[in-house]
DNA sequence: CAGTATCCATTTCGATACTG
DNA sequence: CAGTATCGAAATGGATACTG
């Protein structure tokens, strides 16, 4: 598959640096801060070393990222160049129709991973106390493997673990996945699912009622959604719809 | 190759309906109003008749466009739906994106049925004479079977021919496509061009003088061009760019 | 006109393993 | 940590021919 259109449009030129698969969401874990390749593999658990590494290549070719090595470390680190800078309020806004009219999620959808990944990312540090404060994520209708997550906050750096960080979390979060992502995408209240217990936070009283006030949320949460959601949706068979 | 990331993100959502080849330019070409099949071929002609017939299934699937017999006719009409149509600004923004920082064109990227489709949509009526008005272009640096194109206006209808019409053409405009294209992007003046004969206007004087204020230029053609020219980018070996 | 059906060469991408 | 190398299964999409 060639990836030019035969057009000098400029809507195709764009199309053929944000058409590849993936492209979109690398800039947008860039623009989220996330600009080491470990960094930029945990936002998006799902795609392969390879793929990574070639669409960086190709992000570089068009002038979109720049790779530079890190002042304190060797380490090697990706920016968005001015060109690159200029795509961000677009895939902005790709998310912000996202919300409003993307399909319903699906069991596949549902990594957890990428779920913890985002959640620590929009943390309100300022409502969190001031000492090292560790949460628990639970994920009760997964399976061991895929169950536990840690989030550790120390000094206003944000870790996530995806093994038992050594020392007992102050707050433990249980939910089903799904009904957490639908918290976290604004289409539940998550006052009431924790009051209600169906998202269940235990832990010491002042830390398990302060918690709620920690989490941002998605950053579209309160773009509100146009789609109509399943119960008035087309038949859609052989799929299990969320 | 599956279409989906494993992510409940939004911008991930998005960019499977958004992310596969051809689709941007098929939300383009129909927010420009190509809403038959027939006209979206002849918007993007690179296309072949299965992939545009797939994606306008998926994109129908997707709800973002709409499928109807036309009231008129018999024939078949797709439309953007609210979904699709919150679309076309993030396509526009895209255009304008590639305007300033998308690559340079290739000799690949010329295609004159293209070109020819794109400046049919974009011509002044209000400028142009009241009666049947016919152009011609040629473009003198391609083969026989590319070179010459034919639009006529009537009635405020305008029409692309790919043979010759039957009449003569008012006005006759021959050019190098490259400097054509180069001039409705508006990185070069037109009238300079059109003054000193390299865009060459034959015709009776009156139409022939008025000609560069029927054309619109390309939509972003005001947009002013941030990456640096072909002189100053690093090297780019074995690719011939203009 | 508005597609569908079929074929197949090319491409893609994830998994796995490996490297400095 | 930041990738590269290799491989194979799956998907893509252009060409061609055909249809109501």
């Amino acid at each position: 598959m060639k990836s030019t259109y035969g057009q000098y449009c400029p809507v195709s030129l764009a199309s053929e640096v944000l058409g590849e698969r993936w492209t979109i969401l690398i800039i947008f874990a860039l623009s989220e801060g996330s600009s080491r390749f470990n960094r930029l593999q945990r936002a998006l658990p799902r795609i392969s070393a390879s793929t990574l590494a070639q669409r960086l290549r190709s992000l570089e070719e068009s002038r979109v990222i720049s790779k530079q090595k890190s002042v304190d470390g060797g380490a090697i680190e990706y920016q968005l160049t001015d060109a690159g800078e200029d795509l961000v309020p677009i895939v902005k806004q790709m998310g912000q129709w996202g919300q409003r009219w993307a399909r319903d999620l699906e069991v596949e959808d549902l990594d957890p991973r990428h779920l913890i990944w985002s959640v620590h990312l929009r943390l309100d540090l300022d409502e969190m106390p001031s000492g090292r404060t560790t949460i628990q994520f639970e994920f009760t209708d997964l399976r061991k493997v895929d169950r536990f997550y840690w989030i550790v906050v120390n000094k206003r750096k944000v870790d996530v673990c995806l093994k038992h960080p050594g020392h007992e979390p102050d707050v433990c979060v249980a939910s089903e996945i799904l009904r957490f992502i639908e918290a976290w995408r604004g289409f539940r209240s998550l006052e009431n699912e924790v009051k209600s217990g169906r998202i269940k936070v235990t832990g010491a009283p002042e830390m398990r009622h302060a918690f709620t006030s920690w989490l941002l949320l998605s950053a579209v949460a309160h773009v509100g959604r146009q789609r109509q959601g399943r119960e008035r949706t087309l038949q859609r068979r052989n799929k299990k719809s969320y």
